[in-house]
DNA sequence: GAAAAAAACGAAAACGGTTTCGTGTTAATA
DNA sequence: TATTAACACGAAACCGTTTTCGTTTTTTTC
């Protein structure tokens, strides 16, 4: 097992000095031909890479961002966790994830662990416990030291920052106005309860929709499940007790849940009853029949992220001014599949 | 903006030496009940973290793992990286996550990048291009400079070190088994084309099964997809021109892609064709009907894998005697649920 | 041929910790 | 009272780099 070389390896080997090595290595003009070439055709040998970690220290920044997620076996955070690497890796840059499970004290202790130099700087969509008791401080302390954060979709207005969002609000809209333009009249709502800022986004558009289309918004028709764990029953009861001839999802596991209670229950889909979800996962793509979605691009989303961090990170050293903080929308697009007519 | 608070922050402010001040931060016997209480209460009072940077670099170690997968948008290697990620901050460990998108190239460009000093050891899954070309050096020379690899699923036998695997071939005979016992006969297998070494071990599986029951095997009966490029004509050809009473598919999309047309040519599920896949994702649980599947219980493996690779880092400054690896086989079990009968 | 400039290199500080090994005081012991 | 032990602390090395600032030697220039 050959250990690591180390400059002072080379510097001992070729009786130079360590500043000498270092020098030669990165073809400054102080060291002379001769020197130069025999150092790197030794480092070369001996494959030598200079020590990140030496570097890190070194220059105060560690070339790592920090990306803490609710939960990474999710078809949505993993897409943009995908833009996140990739922009992050052609910028040279790792990504350490954590995840917070959805629970408020894994992501402070998740972000204390990696605030003590491990990372320049967090990518993060809030856990539902975080936004629920809308304790920030976490967030605001690490904005304090100077490390730059990102929020992406699930974000919220008590802390300024970079964010990146969903036009969630909008898209709604834009889906109830789909279901109005195809004669759609009875349009329900299914959505999470609790305290997710974006279901919420994704209810006023609806109610907002239906609204503009001067439709009466008929809370009976808005049906709230649980994420965790889904009461078929409710939505069995839901089906059977109310009139709908089209029903959003805020997310694709609730869109499919309810299509296939709703056609056990014998109407057809889209011809009596349309479905429109979110997240372009694999469940719509191959439901029976393809679930109509609005895509929220994550991986678009993820890169922008990526870019606003990286970009924040590396400005940083400039001067000291108040920082400025944008808010970036995505935008969203409906896909049609099969469960809706035109 | 407060910057980050250093021991030599501390010193200087209470008028010590840097050395006291770390020790009085570890109460050291060696230093005075008063100078440790000052130390102390000033350091919490300025919330003082020690520098992680520093500390590898003093310590010859990170406290991060590499994780490198072929792809993160996918519920195996999802639950996988879950299983790793849970066990690793337990035992005080971060994980730096990289993906080689199924390239053998990214796959080395990744593991270079890690292995300058960034993670003590890797846990990884071959990309699908690193098992066609069969090339390996680089993890030999990762382990050859003395860092830990566990590799998990996608293994190798052309390098030695700690694997962690499902007894693929075993639960391939088993589910055949469950086929014959349901009294099927006509059993057919739709796996990968190339050179995934699960699938490959699946098949064996599949073959060994319906031999051990007398069954001929057929390799009209063998269905190769592309998993990137799903051939809907090859599937409805392949099931027009078969008679098959039974489908082993090595993973749910094929599955469910089976089933669709299976279904649309107008044959009952299970009654006259059943199907069982692997993975337990979404798909398998809200297809119609849900599909009976070999569950991997990733969690347990990417577990397995974070222990196996963390006993290996912290027993690595013991002694220097040949390593000795292990490979630990995780159990399988079918999952039966709409797909088959009984 | 002497002064100035250029070339080639090394010493040392710095990044932020830990740890070993003094060293000067005070307290205990003979 | 002299000697030793215990106590409380500091200096300095070390981890692996980079970089500034000498210093020495050689080359130019006048």
């Amino acid at each position: 097992m050959k250990r690591k070389i180390t400059l002072k390896d080379i510097a001992k080997e070729l009786d130079v000095s360590i500043s000498t090595v270092s020098k030669a290595l990165k073809n400054s003009r102080e060291i002379g031909k001769e020197t130069t070439d025999k150092v790197q055709a030794f480092a070369k040998l001996y494959n030598y890479r200079p020590n990140n970690i030496a570097l890190s220290l070194k220059n105060k920044h560690t070339k790592n961002i920090g990306v803490i997620i609710p939960d990474i076996v999710h078809y949505f955070f993993t897409t943009v966790f995908s833009g996140i690497e990739n922009y992050a890796n052609s910028k040279g840059y790792n990504v350490i994830i954590c995840v917070s499970n959805e629970s408020f004290d894994k992501e402070v202790i998740n972000m204390e662990m990696l605030t003590n130099g491990s990372v320049d700087g967090f990518i993060m969509s809030l856990s539902a416990e975080t936004q629920q008791k809308k304790d920030f401080n976490h967030l605001i302390e690490v904005q304090n030291q100077g490390i730059p954060l990102v929020l992406f979709d699930r974000v919220t207005d008590d802390v300024s920052c970079d964010k990146v969002i969903l036009d969630d609000k909008k898209i709604s809209i834009d889906v109830i106005q789909k279901f109005y333009d195809s004669r759609k009249r009875k349009i329900a709502i299914v959505t999470n309860q609790g305290f997710f800022s974006v279901s919420d986004k994704r209810a006023e558009g609806y109610r907002e929709g239906l609204l503009k289309n001067n439709i009466f918004v008929d809370t009976a028709l808005e049906l709230k499940l649980n994420y965790k764990n889904i009461d078929e029953n409710a939505i069995r009861h839901f089906f059977q007790n109310n009139e709908v001839d089209a029903v959003f999802c805020v997310n694709e596991i609730f869109a499919i849940s309810c299509m296939k209670i709703v056609q056990s229950l014998g109407m057809k889909v889209p011809e009596q009853i349309s479905f429109i979800g979110f997240t372009d996962g694999l469940l719509s793509r191959f439901s029976n029949p393809s679930l109509s979605i609005v895509a929220q691009h994550g991986d678009k989303m993820g890169e922008m992220a990526a870019k606003m961090l990286i970009d924040k990170i590396e400005a940083e050293f400039e001067d000291d001014e108040v920082a400025t903080f944008r808010t970036e929308i995505i935008q969203a697009t409906i896909l049609e599949r099969e469960s809706t007519i035109n």
